[in-house]
DNA sequence: CTATTGGGTAAGTGAACGCTTACTTAGAGG
DNA sequence: CCTCTAAGTAAGCGTTCACTTACCCAATAG
């Protein structure tokens, strides 16, 4: 597994190494813990490694967090803050048509997603080790989605529009078929380029997908 | 994480464990050893606690695994083996409807997913460790069905019956939705007892998903 | 200039890791 | 009953792990 981190070696022109700040520091080591335990998993993640990749020693690391345990935890406490799905549930105007709003909340995952390869692997990553603030990260990135689409099935069914499916279910399914594609893509390269260029996914999809439900 | 595996202690009635033959043994460690790498991720497992678990001494899984990463790939291999995809695809009767024939595939892959509690936790543990074996266990599990629903899509399209879809991105998008489900049922007790009987699930997505191609 | 603070390091610690070696013993075949 | 093969073990090898201690020195304030 190739790799490109960010070094952190932030170098001046006489060749000594750059100080940071604290905050400078922190946030540089939480963004490069990410990447690595997101590659390698929480057991496969080194604070060694980490440590090279930001430039550091290991006991620098240690001076921001006492263990490898709440480094990890910090780093998804990171990525939960960062994923903002509310806000962007928020400011959808509500005059959209049923395609429309599945198509801009698929857009959404896939963009999301694919701009930053790091979260579906730490989601995963998280998940498989079983630490308990995974939970965070499903209701903080996926849960939102699935509520928020649930509603809009639930009314639509209410309204007489669409066939009498299980709100849940659908919106589960609906959510769960895109962030499959960015699974996928991240994990097994399949979808070759047709998930970095998510119109032809969205185009393809989202009207079958809505069209069932009429 | 608690977890009960078979410790393969085999005690006789004098206490004094039960001796097995070179297969069985190979056998129990591969299972036992599944188990464990499911859980814990290739580099968080442990060749001690795969040992344990198995009622032996390390050195005797040395006897019959040259190491640590050749027992993961023969786990991943054991898996391959038993998914056998293609033969439940070669069996399936041609004169099904589409519903029935997206109906059989999804309750396929969720029984076989809910029966099997390791395979999605390894498929996905082997993904993110970056083994290159990883692939065959893809396209072992995931491949087939693509192809398969990929053609019937396609012939569906050929004659007319079908909105002019994608079919490769169609099926892919289907087998997506229902693995999501074992997925998000696995790792996050999502969909709670839902997806254990799976009924429900096939009952409310499939025709959805059947009726917005035609 | 000097004092002080805080970013940063060198050199470890004990424990746990993957793996090996030298040995023991259960139990089927004669 | 004895023999001999192969299942199985005890003990430890060198290495790497997460983490610590004791120290250094760049930069800022006075």
């Amino acid at each position: 597994m190739t790799r490109s981190l960010p070094t952190g070696a932030d170098v001046s022109r006489n060749g000594a190494k750059k100080r940071l700040s604290a905050d400078e520091r922190r946030a540089q080591i939480l963004e490069v813990a990410g990447t690595v335990f997101a590659e390698e998993g929480f057991a496969g993640a080194k604070i060694r490694q980490i440590a090279k990749a930001c430039g550091v020693t290991e006991a620098l690391l240690y001076k921001f967090f006492p263990s490898k345990e709440v480094l990890f935890q910090e780093t998804l406490g990171a990525k939960v803050a960062a994923a903002d799905v509310q806000s962007f549930l928020d400011t959808l105007p509500n005059d959209l048509t049923l395609e429309e709003v599945f198509g801009r909340v698929a857009r959404r995952i896939l963009e999301v997603g694919i701009g930053d390869e790091i979260l579906h692997r730490l989601l995963l990553a998280a998940s498989l080790s079983g630490v308990p603030e995974t939970r965070s990260l499903y209701v903080t990135w996926r849960l939102p989605y699935i509520e928020f689409l649930s509603r809009i099935v639930a009314e639509g069914v209410e309204r007489g529009e669409l066939r009498s499916v299980d709100p849940v279910l659908t919106a589960r399914a609906f959510v769960g078929l895109v962030m499959d594609c960015v699974i996928s893509c991240q994990l097994w390269n399949d979808a070759g380029e047709a998930v970095r260029e998510p119109d032809a996914l969205i185009r393809n999809n989202v009207p079958t997908f809505v069209r069932g439900l009429l």
